[in-house]
DNA sequence: CGCATTTTTGGCCATTTTGCCAATAAACCG
DNA sequence: CGGTTTATTGGCAAAATGGCCAAAAATGCG
């Protein structure tokens, strides 16, 4: 793995890391209703204002989000529909998990007995 | 954010944080073209087979991918199609976040001078 | 069986991440 | 302007992650 192999898979893997923990995944399926402001997603959330703001420039970095300011209240929404797509695909592949471990407590032959 | 919440969300995020490394992400596009022994990925990658090993047990437990072992050497794919989706779409979130820095420096009125 | 090959696991340390508090910044209101 | 609300930044401690080495499994081969 090379200096341009790294370079070209850091940004990708930055939006991957961004969707990567619960507080923020459930930043975005929230705005995936429609856009919120820090306070809104902050009380949803019920952490810190800071670790709310924190995590939205972690998505905001890396592409997932944008912002915008009206007053003094600052809005965050989606800034791609095909999050929607990455959202509903770990649906298949949990499915396809809790299929293959089932699969694999039922045995080759499907006899549980 | 109540625990049922967070118990829903964990599992999905673990997909997403499973390919927010570089050399995951870089195992997952290589695995795109076909399977691969740990060993082959790990000549690919130049890290540790310990390291690698480690890698693919993250991708395995998030549901990433399937091992198939023949004889002395474990085979890695792909555990399901949708990835190849999401991979994709992380092209088109950072082609908008490419626009958008454009547009920003550019200024409201496209003058660049 | 004894040995080689491939992979996984355990342990350790350096680095990164996370989350809170405090302080600062930005914008509105009276 | 001074005070209030909303958001961001800095700093710190705790927790998690990543990578290497060494050791242990697991399998095939002579």
């Amino acid at each position: 793995m090379n200096t341009n192999q790294e370079a070209w898979l850091a940004p990708r893997a930055a939006v991957f890391k961004a969707l990567g923990h619960p507080s923020r995944l459930f930043i975005v399926e929230t705005l995936r209703q429609k856009p919120h402001c820090v306070c809104e997603l902050t009380e949803l959330i019920g952490a810190d204002t800071s670790t709310i703001s924190k995590h939205l420039s972690v998505l905001k970095n890396a592409g997932v989000v944008h912002s915008s300011k009206s007053g003094t209240t600052v809005y965050y929404r989606l800034a791609c529909d095909c999050l929607s797509g990455m959202l509903d695909a770990t649906e298949s592949i949990l499915r396809k998990r809790a299929e293959s471990a089932n699969a694999s407590l039922t045995g080759s032959f499907g006899a549980t007995r």
